[in-house]
DNA sequence: CACTATTATATCGTGTGCGATTTTATTTTG
DNA sequence: CAAAATAAAATCGCACACGATATAATAGTG
């Protein structure tokens, strides 16, 4: 058979693979302060610069309207970021932290080291494929 | 503020947005043959055995049976597996191909030099990336 | 200045993805 | 051999993820 189209044979299948299993480490670290993965992505996102507008955000995590804007109204409804109008463009929705999203930066601040000491890897593996993903990542978008 | 806080400095999530990108690459090649592309991956594992149990797919997937489930029965919907239990142990699925299935392959067989061409990044890098994420995902687990 | 094009967000439908629970069948054990 | 444990799938609920479409506001144009 065509040896291209075995498992074995895939190379995106590990990517896939991998970033399944990362969720997958982050999901009872990042349960113990109430957010999902790519809610902790927004976050970050939030935690070093803010207000910042929906598309801004969705830019930055390369996702769509179709999933930013329902993750942010989810986001919302916890009260841990708030969605205000800009009054000068009246179709920007300016994304801010609530005093509760500010505060939870401190409890995420343990959450990196967990994440490490979880996926057992070293640091210079993680380095070596951050590298290499970011090469790949920019020639393919 | 805290460093490793920061979007920048996150080794997974350039992992996390590269599996995205991959999905994104194979989807209008994937949809040419009328799949997506976890649906193309339960065709490969067929393609190179058959029939295989529910479990066996999601194993080699790494996929739970809250995925795998519904995802055997909507392929089974588009008729391209078929779904018997076994006689010796009633607790057992076995999926086959039928021959639509069997035929798909043909037409597959192109898939793979699509993505390549559109993914646009050469075949060293493509080996060097599934080396070390192969080389990591196996830590992890 | 009305008309068209563009922009920002929201909405909708479909398909994953996974934890938790349930159902049914087989295996183990007292 | 009956009761408990285990195993294989299925089901349920929730949260993405994305294409396609809709809506509303602003910008551009003749």
């Amino acid at each position: 058979m065509d040896e291209e189209l075995k498992l074995k044979s895939q190379v995106c299948f590990p990517v896939y693979a991998l970033s399944r299993e990362i969720v997958n480490v982050y999901r009872p670290i990042l349960e113990e302060i109430d957010l999902t993965y790519p809610q902790y992505l927004v976050m970050m996102v939030l935690w070093e610069n803010e207000p910042q507008k929906v598309n801004e955000i969705g830019d930055k995590l390369n996702l769509d309207n179709g999933t930013i804007t329902p993750l942010l109204k989810r986001m919302a409804a916890k009260g841990l970021i708030s969605r205000k109008r800009n009054t000068k463009d009246e179709r920007v929705v300016e994304i801010s932290l609530t005093e509760s999203g500010k505060q939870l930066q401190t409890k995420a601040a343990e959450v990196p080291q967990k994440v490490v000491k979880a996926m057992g890897i070293t640091p210079e593996d993680l380095m070596q494929l951050k590298d290499l993903v970011v090469k790949i990542l920019n020639r393919a978008k």
